[in-house]
DNA sequence: CGCGCTATTGAGAGAGCTCAATGTGCGTGG
DNA sequence: CCACGCACATTGAGCTCTCTCAATAGCGCG
């Protein structure tokens, strides 16, 4: 089942019918080890998931071997949602951490769209608010030097945990190494290492054990150009 | 009126019912300047357009002037169909050569997906695609040169082209300067040229007069790495 | 308590940038 | 019909951000 503070339910005005539809929704849960793919490029999916507990990335990889990660999932999250209307998967999702997906069959969710259609309308908001994304991991790869480019992927990893209650105050979890994030900022990860220096140096973050806290937002912010408003969230930004 | 033809009619499975629907659609036609704004970074739109001729560019500015172009778009395209569920346009569109635009309301649309369910798994789909789009820039501005970069784009073009029916044998229009070239790859206009100099030594196009030419469309696959699969178009490659 | 993954540091190299000048084609007005 | 202006394309030369290569350090876990 889906959880009625789920995104979904929160960030689109769903009536009662539709809460109670997701609610009794029977999602079939499966967990996976840091690194194991969960969809591989070229493959046709016939169900989609949803990230239960734990991150996971959408990745391409190269002919010399090179990783391009294009997005980061966390809890809440239906990241291959697009294989609904695109038969064949053009990209690989993989686990980060340990994992649990819920999944759930195309004809399931067919059936739930044509039933509740304010559902269908929610599910592809979600998937418009995936491509602003990307539209802003563009500008930035296009635009923007390493650190302000750093600074906006903290930024926005930070609004999406809270905009699912994982944060508490400044700090949330980033499971990911310094690696990953080099593979999804078009960096290396010895340019990584130095640009987080960096944004400690300045005092903007700390960042240990795979905990991230916002010591600045605002400055922090600026460094990024970072405007939330691509995130459609609605949400407050922290103090 | 949208012809029968159109990307959404010949790439969707669609019946008679919504083949009508789509061939007797009010249009308000608009022209546009090139370098006129379509829609404006912030604005709430009402509408959605359709491209009837000419060229766009969905684009960002950055604080010190720099502009990412996000997109490019041609005949056929919905270049602010997200604008149905995100009410705040997150960044601007803009006419590149002179053009033509025909405007729907949302409150059209939103009774013709209502009416055609099937219409608007097309429209979403459509967005899909977009993104799939997005993901495949992401990969060429973070782990590609700019020589692949460059050919990528070239191919991608070619073939969205060919989908809509205005390519010839091997070329097509290609209206667009080498500093929109370079506001889209995330380079200067000075490396642009000198990539472009080096895909012509090469034999790999021709791109004269605002015309591209493709000459050896497999090498500059190769040269870029570029697989089809990602524009999910069921296309036949040129020979 | 040692292996393996991740993080850190140093130093040299290079792809692409900046700045600036020059060339070229075309539309327009006199 | 030609001169002019303007936008775009091209070229040169020096510079810098980020990369490459390589070594070392730290830490978690079996």
């Amino acid at each position: 089942m889906i959880d009625a503070s789920h995104r979904l339910v929160r960030f689109f005005p769903l009536g009662e019918a539709e809460r109670n539809a997701l609610a009794t929704l029977p999602l079939i849960r499966h967990t996976f080890a840091p690194h194991q793919d969960i969809v591989q490029q070229g493959e046709r999916p016939g169900q989609c998931c949803l990230i239960v507990e734990g991150w996971a990335c959408r990745y391409r990889t190269l002919q010399q071997g090179e990783r391009q990660i294009l997005s980061f999932h966390i809890p809440g999250d239906l990241p291959d949602i697009q294989s609904l209307h695109l038969p064949v998967t053009d990209h690989s999702l993989a686990a980060i951490t340990p994992l649990t997906a819920g999944f759930l069959s195309h004809a399931q969710i067919h059936d739930l769209i044509a039933e509740h259609p304010r559902l269908g309308s929610a599910l592809w908001k979600d998937t418009l608010i995936d491509a602003a994304i990307y539209r802003e991991w563009i500008v930035g790869m296009g635009r923007k030097e390493a650190l302000p480019r750093m600074a906006h992927l903290l930024c926005e990893v930070f609004l999406r945990m809270q905009a699912v209650g994982l944060t508490t105050q400044h700090s949330c979890s980033l499971p990911i190494t310094q690696t990953d994030m080099s593979d999804a900022l078009g960096l290396t990860s010895v340019h990584v290492n130095r640009v987080l220096q960096d944004l400690r140096r300045q005092e903007l973050i700390a960042l240990e054990h795979r905990t991230l806290t916002i010591l600045d937002w605002s400055r922090l912010e600026a460094v990024a150009e970072f405007d939330p408003t691509y995130l459609h969230q609605n949400l407050s930004v922290p103090a």
